[in-house]
RNA sequence: GAUCUGGUAGCUCAGUUGGUAGAGCAUCUCCCUUUUAAGGAGAGGGUCCUGGGUUCGAGCCCCAGCCAGAUCACCA
């Protein structure tokens, strides 16, 4: 492994700290007691802290030198001062442990007395300190000026998130995103668990990837020689714990879908899903309104949240619209009892991507997508959606082209999917079979017939509304960020390349060459070498900086030295 | 999948018809006892993403590839 020239010091000052008998990974416990935060918030002049974090940044004046030491909850500046820390004749633990042997990055603990300083700035003044993790790596620090301009801002995002730990120790606003993250789960477990909804687990290795049109990725199980699928929705299985006698079950699902990536589309993605026994989708939109009200004001303190140009208000009620005039409102056209054709040459005309394999309710779908869908940039239920394209929602009351059905709307985009779930097997066969013609006719999204949850079916499911909601969206929306990488922690990336310090063929030829001769002339071996300008001059550089050959200019002229 | 943009020091970035690579910060050495924009002086540090090609000579031009970002397409 190549080192860099920091990470070679690091390492030296190692073994210094070593020859010291300082242990850089000491085992025994560290007896913290104050954070930064509390440090701050419970001030105290002459009070005795222990504290730990990471060494963040140091201003060494001589004897005494300021530090910040940055832990779980911030920062908090402390003060070194020669006298203080040794108190004896031997001034080595400042002169050369903290001054020559700690680094940016260290993780180190504090023994000290609350004080504030001249300029009024909070501050410990170090009695006794222990390392208790040396850094061997330099973490890529960003400067902060007093306008609060930022330098050297660690912002290349293919680094951040592959090495995202470094992105969370340096910039705190990342950071903020993964605790809203977190808060946005705790309250909406709470809204659930206050209803007495019960919180359950179904499985992700599945032998149908049922409940959602998309491709799963396949995987296989040994002793059983069977194909598994990773789970692309946990619909299904949730049903058959409402068929067993649940009143109302909910499910954090990571999911699964093998296809395109982009900056709102992550292999695997976070939905919650939530399943409620005798209620209906008009109960189910007053639900997800209190609900995303509830989490809105638990992240951001507010009903109200930005994002990009817009200011989004989660208070509740939201404003409903059936699809039928959601498309009238924004094309004029009336979808209601119009045949496949009509609605293909309609679509045709619009100058919408159509294709002979789309079904009437896939058409329907792209011209709602393509004209509608980009235009509710304020929280808007979408109801009644078209029978063909919704297979495990219930037939509407009033007209049975259409299905119990809405979809919540936020700046464009579906954030939430719920139904009255079909809970009539011979129905649900036939929509089922219905897909099945649908895949035949070309669509790769259509579903499997999954016959255990027929079977379910037919022992009965009460009637019961279900609600899924896209986890990784919602946070995007509720924290500003128009990226998912942003509000995963370990976003999937391409692997990344590793580098040989192998030879390649050149070199060794090179190498070879340069063995057979006690140092040769630069311009003899290049000669003898036979490569082009460029690959003598790759050549010769890749062994110099392999170190297993060097070149030294002597008065008689360049050579060429075997190491 | 398409198009565009980018990849240079630990970090952020410059780099002139193509002439052997620069800055700031960080690092190292020395000086500085309540600072906070990063104190003063000096030094070291590079696979210019990879592989070909053109050229006397390529960070720069050409071709192919890798990776990333943006836009679009796809995404019940």
């Amino acid at each position: 492994m190549q080192l860099s020239e920091q990470e070679i010091v690091r390492r030296e000052k190692l073994g210094k700290l070593r020859e010291l008998g300082i242990d850089p990974y000491p085992a025994a416990l560290y007896p913290v007691d104050h954070t930064s935060k509390k440090i701050k918030a419970d001030f105290e002049d002459g009070k005795k802290v222990v504290i730990a974090g990471r060494l963040m940044s140091r201003r060494i004046q001589g004897k005494a030198s300021f530090a910040e030491l940055q832990d779980a909850d911030g920062r908090i500046q402390v003060y070194f001062n020669r006298d203080e820390i040794c108190p004896n004749e031997d001034k080595s633990l400042y002169n050369d442990v903290y001054k020559k042997l700690l680094d940016i990055g260290d993780f180190i603990g504090i023994e000290g007395e609350l004080f504030q300083t001249q300029v009024g700035e909070k501050t410990v003044m170090v009695k006794d300190f222990t390392l208790l993790s040396k850094s061997l790596k330099p973490l890529p620090l960003p400067k902060t000026d007093a306008e609060g301009k930022t330098y050297d801002e660690f912002n290349d995002p293919e680094m951040r998130y592959r090495q995202r730990y470094a992105d969370l120790v340096v910039n705190p606003k990342v950071k903020d995103v993964f605790v809203k993250r977190t808060k946005l789960f705790n309250a909406m477990r709470s809204f659930f668990n206050d209803r007495e909804y019960f919180e359950v687990e179904t499985p992700i290795l599945q032998p149908i990837p049922g409940g959602a049109a998309a491709r799963p990725f396949i995987t296989h199980h040994n002793s059983l020689d069977i194909p598994l699928y990773m789970r692309i929705a946990n619909e299904l299985y949730l049903k058959r714990l409402i068929v067993g006698g649940f009143d109302g079950v909910y499910e954090f699902s990571k999911n699964f879908r093998n296809e395109g990536m982009d900056r709102t589309h992550n292999p695997e993605f976070t939905a919650m899903e939530i399943y409620v026994a005798y209620k209906d989708y008009n109960w189910m939109m007053e639900f997800t309104e209190k609900l995303l009200e509830h989490c809105a004001i638990s992240v951001n303190g507010t009903t109200k949240s930005t994002f990009g140009k817009h200011e989004i208000e989660w208070k509740a009620p939201y404003p409903r619209v059936t699809m039928r005039q959601s498309i009238i409102d924004f094309t004029g056209f009336d979808i209601d009892g119009k045949t496949e054709q009509e609605l293909f040459a309609f679509a045709k005309a619009q100058g919408i991507d159509v294709d002979d394999s789309m079904g009437k309710g896939k058409l329907i779908d792209e011209i709602f997508g393509e004209k509608c869908e980009g235009n509710y940039i304020q929280p808007t239920f979408i109801t009644d959606y078209p029978k063909e394209m919704s297979p495990l929602c219930k037939q509407h009351r009033d007209n049975p082209e259409l299905t119990e059905r809405f979809e919540l709307m936020v700046c464009g985009k579906e954030i939430a999917n719920a139904y009255s779930e079909l809970n009539d097997p011979i129905d649900q066969r036939e929509r089922f079979e219905a897909q099945v013609k649908l895949a035949d006719r070309g669509d790769d999204e259509a579903m499997f017939i999954d016959q255990d949850f027929l079977r379910a079916l037919e022992y009965g499911m009460p009637p019961t509304s279900g609600l899924g909601i896209g986890m990784d969206r919602l946070i995007m929306f509720l924290t500003n960020n128009p990226s998912i990488q942003e509000v995963l922690f370990f976003p999937q990336m391409k692997p990344e390349k590793t580098l040989s310090v192998e030879l390649n063929d050149d070199e060794k030829h090179v190498y070879e060459l340069l063995l057979k001769t006690d140092q040769p002339e630069l311009n003899d071996l290049k000669d003898q070498a036979g490569l082009s300008n460029k690959k003598w001059d790759k050549a010769i550089k890749g062994l110099t900086a392999k170190k297993v050959a060097k070149v030294s200019k002597t008065e008689q002229g360049l050579f060429v030295e075997a190491l």
